[in-house]
DNA sequence: CCAGACGTTGTT
DNA sequence: GTCTGG
DNA sequence: CCAGACGTTGTT
DNA sequence: GTCTGG
């Protein structure tokens, strides 16, 4: 899963980095600590507009979805079940990337765990994502897969990680439907914060 | 057949 | 909206 | 979709 | 076996 990402580019980077403009995104701030559970408002580039960094709202709620949503549970889509899951299956092809420089993860030791921050040494790239747009509402969800590599080693209790797109090529990819390989050759960060399991 | 679910499993 | 558990 | 029903109303 | 209630 994936419950937690970095943002601290501004947004002149950001534009530079992914050679697109930027649309109503007074309201963003950079934040070393995305928090997923806060359902926050992050840079997209959806497949609608490829030039085109926009604030999407975390957790994707589907246009039919009636007020008792709950948003907890769409932060993530498993990738091995898009095409089945009611929540997704008629979005698949709304591809965005999310705008990130490193994301969190925890790993367990003994009974104790340790954050660690993962990325491509602190530049930009982008999370696999689907989003849905309705009324006014636009949100996302981050495509998650089977962890690999060093993942298996960080994220040694769920084996999960979310799909990441580093080159332009991937990116385009991701965005036209076209199969992506996720990446693991991350650069980790160990040890921001440890804490003793609740017992 | 239709009511009820639909999504994932975590942080301070 | 579609899917599925009962 | 699958577990569980599936039949009728009387004779000494 | 088929039908149907949940």
């Amino acid at each position: 899963m994936c419950y937690q990402t970095k943002i601290t580019k501004k947004k002149e980077e950001m534009q530079r980095h992914f050679d697109a403009g930027i649309k109503g995104l007074d309201e963003f701030e950079p934040s070393e600590v995305i928090k997923a559970f806060d359902f926050p408002k992050t840079p997209v580039i959806t497949d609608e507009d490829e030039h085109l960094i926009q604030l999407y709202q975390w957790g994707l709620i589907p246009y039919w979805a009636d007020a008792s949503w709950n948003r907890n549970y769409t932060l993530n889509a498993r990738i091995e079940t898009l095409d089945s899951k009611p929540s997704f299956k008629n979005i698949t092809a709304n591809r965005c990337l999310i705008l990130i420089n490193g994301f969190y993860e925890w790993q367990h030791v003994g009974n104790s765990k340790i954050k660690y921050e993962i990325g491509f040494n602190n530049e930009l790239f982008a999370l696999a994502g689907l989003y849905d747009h309705w009324a006014d509402t636009k949100t996302y969800t981050v495509v998650t897969t089977e962890a690999k590599g060093v993942m298996r080693e960080i994220h040694n209790s769920k084996l999960r990680m979310p799909v990441a797109l580093y080159t332009q090529h991937e990116m385009r990819a991701w965005l036209h439907n076209q199969e992506v390989v996720p990446r693991y050759d991350f650069t980790t960060n160990p040890g921001l914060y440890q804490q003793q399991t609740l017992f």
